[in-house]
DNA sequence: TGAACAGTTGAACAAGTATTCAAACGTTAT
DNA sequence: ATAACGTTTGAATACTTGTTCAACTGTTCA
C-alpha cells in the first residue's frame, strides 16, 4: 500500500462528480426512504399503501417519493386514481446491497 | 411485476435495519467525504495532506474523518506525528461504484 | 355537476449537520 | 523542559432536511 508523504501530490475526483455521487447517496441516507425502497423491490405499490405499511402520512411519503423520483430512483405509472411506484432499475438495489454487505462486514468483525 | 392493491399486505424491512443502512449511506452523502474517500483508494494519506488536496481546513477534514471512522469506513495507522488514513475494506469502494453506475445509467438515458 | 378519493405541493417549524474557531493532546527534536 | 508540529475535540453558528398542516389538482362515479 502506497503511503503518501507531503511531497507526493494526489488528486481527488472532481468536485462536480463528488457532488453528484453525494447527492445521489444522500437520498439513500434516510430510514424512511430505505423502507420505501425495500417495499418497491419487484413490486408496484401505490402511495397510500406505502404510507399504510410504514405507518406514515400520505403527504410525508409523497414528499419522499418526489425526492426519489427527482433522482431517478423510482418510476411510477398512473392507473385511474392510483399511482403505482416501483424501483427505477437494478442499480438501486445494488446501492442498498452494498450498504447491507458493509454492515454485515462490520458485524462479523 | 406484481401490482399491489390495497388488500394485499406488504412488509417493509424492519425499522432498525433501515436505520442502520440509512445511517451508513448518509455518510456517503456528503461531497467532501466522497472526495476524501476517493483519495484513500489504495493509498494511505495523512490528514494535512488530505486537507491540502481538498483545499479544506485540517479541522474540517478531521471532523469528517471522525465520522468515517465511527462508521468503520476508514482505518488509520499512526506513524510519529502523522496519522495515515485509508479505506477500511473493499465494500466501501463498492458503495461508491454502485452510486457512480447509477449516475452513468441516468446520463445514458 | 358535484362529491369522494388519491396524490401532490408549498410554507413553516423542529431537528440534524458541516464548518469555523480556539483550545487541547500527543509526539518529536532541540 | 520547551517549542514546534500534526491532529483531535468541543462549542457556536449557519445551513440543510423531514414532517406536518392546509390547500390544491386530477380522476372516478353517481
Amino acid at each position: 500500500m502506497l503511503r503518501c508523504t507531503q511531497d507526493i501530490d494526489i488528486e481527488p475526483i472532481e468536485e462536480a462528480k463528488a457532488m453528484r455521487i453525494a447527492d445521489l447517496l444522500k437520498v439513500f441516507g434516510d430510514p424512511g426512504r430505505v423502507q420505501i425502497l425495500s417495499l418497491l423491490v419487484d413490486k408496484e405499490v401505490c402511495v397510500s399503501h406505502i404510507a399504510g405499511a410504514l405507518g406514515k402520512s400520505v403527504s410525508a411519503v409523497s414528499h419522499q417519493l418526489s425526492i426519489l423520483r427527482s433522482h431517478n430512483i423510482v418510476r411510477f405509472v398512473r392507473d385511474g386514481k392510483n399511482t403505482y411506484y416501483t424501483l427505477d432499475d437494478k442499480h438501486v438495489e445494488d446501492v442498498l446491497k452494498s450498504g447491507i454487505e458493509h454492515i454485515d462486514h462490520i458485524d462479523r468483525a
